[in-house]
This record gives structure tokens, sequence and C-alpha cells, in this order.
DNA sequence: GATTCCATCTTGTATATACAGATCTGCGAC
DNA sequence: GTCGCAGATCTGTATATACAAGATGGAATC
């Protein structure tokens, strides 16, 4: 048996699902549906407020509540560490560390960091395979102040990625994709031919003190992106 | 002035934020922390359901609260209309229609709709335009009992895209972006030259009754997607 | 020592009351 | 007709109370 605030939700949200309430219309007021599903106001109010947290519903304050406009949809890509990546689809992760040092940084990436133009940005470039298979090229960028024993860590057993998920000093960033082709140096070190397709994801990734790390991901074409497609959450 | 009840959830996440609480962590009980804010326990009680529904917090009956353990990171990108994609970029969206029948599709395309062999499907084919430039081929599939529609439409007006957000007759959906060479027909018709990179990328949505639309978008590979990079939603 | 049971602690739900503050409506003055 | 104001309506917040129900730990029992 459902609470009566869980009937109270279920009921709305079934109106507001199916169409019969729509998008912009005023529902009744507290006291209306108070009388409706014969409980105290408190309860439709507790009820309706988490109808609006989930976004079903908008309220104002001396107006009434109404039905939350239609959200776009997104598609969501979970991000994924590269190591759980390649066990989950059967594969050994290995990795080869071709760059892993500290490099005073073109003056607009430092500036993205925060950080004055004599301040060095570690740099880490690091391939990571399947088994002997190239599966992606890691070129990235980050404030050492965040990862202090950066220089000291053992690229082919640990990956940044998950050395920064254990920190998650970021709240919020930006991803780019686009197709390209691989350079000669990317391609050999990819195991490609000259001019292959490849799939270039370029992440920056900020905090409140500004960018965290910034990373540029090289796949060979022949992989693929896979995501879900959900409404837009609220925020 | 915040009211209680946000002070509260304010003083809260900034402890779970700033890793003094940890995840997993328990916090004292309503009772206890209603002594440290001085306020009811009801005011209490309010502000942790809110982080619960918002996800810094699980909460047990009988038990106690516990910092939720940490979400993983996302990347999100829109839907948009190519049309409004397209005007937002200053320019202005034109259509050629390519293709636009009822069809009856491949066994196993047909059946992904839940429809029998001998039920046709709506298929499209659209190449959009900013101004006399190629910007997507838009290879669509339809469940035409969503649509009846369909066969009148002027595509070169309305985008199958913006018609079907009108309708939103799905729930979820899942999405794959890869990056590939065009085909000769297709760089004929996005004007590029043979072999050229390409972002492709296939969606396909679903609700209860089974597949809603199915579509294959192919845009040249100078083009790129924006998303941005969040924590994951609860659910 | 292992198990059972109970007292206690914890969160979940429902209700009533009181007041604050935003919004809306209609009436009256001009 | 227009403007302004007063009152009614509606949601927001805070509190107190009461009871339900899950979880826990320790004491009593076997």
């Amino acid at each position: 048996m459902d609470s009566k605030r869980q009937q109270i939700i279920g009921s709305l949200s079934e109106r507001i699902n199916s169409g019969r309430l729509k998008p912009g219309e005023r529902l009744g007021s507290e006291s209306e549906l108070m009388a409706e599903f014969g409980v105290s106001r408190m309860t439709v109010h507790h009820a309706m407020r988490e109808l609006e947290a989930r976004g079903f519903l908008e309220r104002r304050k001396g107006s009434g509540s109404y039905v939350a406009p239609a959200r776009p949809y997104v598609a969501i890509y979970p991000h994924l560490d590269i190591r759980a990546e390649i066990e989950a689809a059967g594969g050994v992760h290995r990795a080869r560390v071709l760059v892993q040092a500290l490099e005073l940084a073109a003056p607009p990436l430092a500036q993205g960091f925060g950080l004055g133009a004599d301040a060095p940005l570690f740099h880490a470039v690091v391939l990571h395979l399947s088994g002997e298979v190239p599966v992606e090229i890691e070129d990235r960028w980050l404030n050492p102040a965040l990862l202090p024993e950066c220089m000291s860590v053992d690229l082919t057993r640990e990956t940044l990625f998950g050395l920064l998920m254990a920190r998650r000093p970021f709240r919020a960033g930006d991803e780019r994709i686009r197709a390209c082709t691989a350079s000669d140096e990317e391609a050999a070190v990819l195991g490609l031919e000259q001019g292959a397709v490849c799939l270039e994801i370029t992440r920056r990734t900020r905090s409140d003190e500004g960018v965290v790390t910034q990373v540029r991901l090289l796949r060979p074409g022949t992989s693929h992106l896979e995501g879900r497609i959900a409404p837009a959450a609220r925020d």
C-alpha cells in the first residue's frame, strides 16, 4: 500500500504523462486537491514539492502550480575509466607512457588554468592498449597542485582519470567530439595507416578556481561511443 | 536571508562537497542535527529529504543518514532541431528531400518497431543545408502511426525532429557516435570529396510500445558536437 | 556460545496551526 | 477608461504532535 503522498504523486504525474494535463496548465490549488484527495494540505504540499523537484511542476507563490514545459531531450555519455572500459570488454589494459613531464605551457593554455605564464603544468601523453591493440591516445594537461604526486605516479599501473576521480575537485566542464584524420605521428602510435579516420574527444573540466584538467582523447575511427537518450534534467 | 531549511542544506552540502564528510559516512541523527541547528525535527527532516532527492544523501529508516557514494561524471549533449541549430549559427535553414516514402523495411528493422513484416514504415532522407552549404544528411525510419500526416508534410518547411518533439511519445533511447568515411553517394550529396571524413550519429528512441523512430545523421568531419560535463543524475 | 526477544533509536508519514510573502482580483476614486 | 489600493487567494516556512515501521544492540534464554 502506497503512502497517501505517493498516491497523489502517482495520480498527478499520470495526468501529466498521459497528456490530460498539458504544459503550462494550472493545477488545482493545494486546498482544492486537499479536498479531492481527502488529505491535509501539508500532505498535498509535500507531494507537489516532490513533483516540482522532479521537474513535473512549476510552483509560484501566490499564484498556483503549473505543469512544467516539456524538457528537451539530451544524449548522455558516461565517462568511463579507460582501464575499466577495456576490462569490461574482456581485454587487458596496458599503457605506454610517451610523455610525463612538468612543462611551461603556451600562454593561452596556462591562462585557462588560472596560473601564471611561468608556472609549470603537468603534461602526460599515454597510449592505452587492450592487450597489444592500441585503443586511445590520452594527451592531458593538469594543474600539478591538484595531483602533487603526478611526477612519481606509474601511469602504466594507474590512470590519471582514476586518480582524478578519487579527488574529484571539479564541478563542471565541457566536451567536444569531432571526426578527424590522424597525423602521421599519431597514426604510427595507434598502429593505423596514414590519414586514418579518428574520433577526437576534447574535455576541459573546471572547479571554482579555474581549469582542473584538459584532455584530448584520440581513438581509431573503428571505435564508437554509446550513450542513452533521456529528458534533460532540471537546473 | 535564507530560510532555515536552506541554511541546513547549504551547511550539510558544503561539508560533503568539501570532503569533510566522506561517502558512506553517517551524519548525525535528525534529533542531533535539530539540537545543532536549533530548529525543529521536521525542519531538519525536510532539509535532509531534499538533500536525498538531490543525490547527496542516502537515508535508511531505522538506521540513519549517510553520505551518498560519489557519482560518476557524464557528458551531456543536447538534441537540437537542425533548423534551430543552423539559425542560431546565423545561417538560413534549407532542406532537400531525397526520399519521402512508405516502404517495407528489412525484417530486423520492422521487428524493432514492433510491426509485422508486411507493415510499411515511413522512410525519409533529407539533406539539411545552411544556405547552400550541406550540413547534415538525415536518414530516418518512423512508425507512421505516430505521425499520420508524414506523407503530406513539406519537409523543406518542417523538420521531422520538430514534429516528433511536439508529439514526444517516447521515454528513452540510445545513441551511438562514430567517425567514418562517406560513401561515394553520400560524399556527392554533402559536396565532399570521395572518402571524406564524417561524423555519424545513430539514434533509436523507444516508447512502451517499441521503437518510435530510428535515425542516422551524417555530418562532415569538419563539424563537431559540443556538450557539457556534469555529475550523473540519480535514478 | 548461539539464538531469541525486547527496549530503544532512527526515519517515514500524516495532521493541525500559525504566520509570512507573493500574486491576483475587483472595487472605488479620479 | 485608468490607476491604485485593499482584500482574498495561494504557496512557503516553521513548529508540535502522534504514531508507524525498520534497524540495532544488549540482555535474557536456551
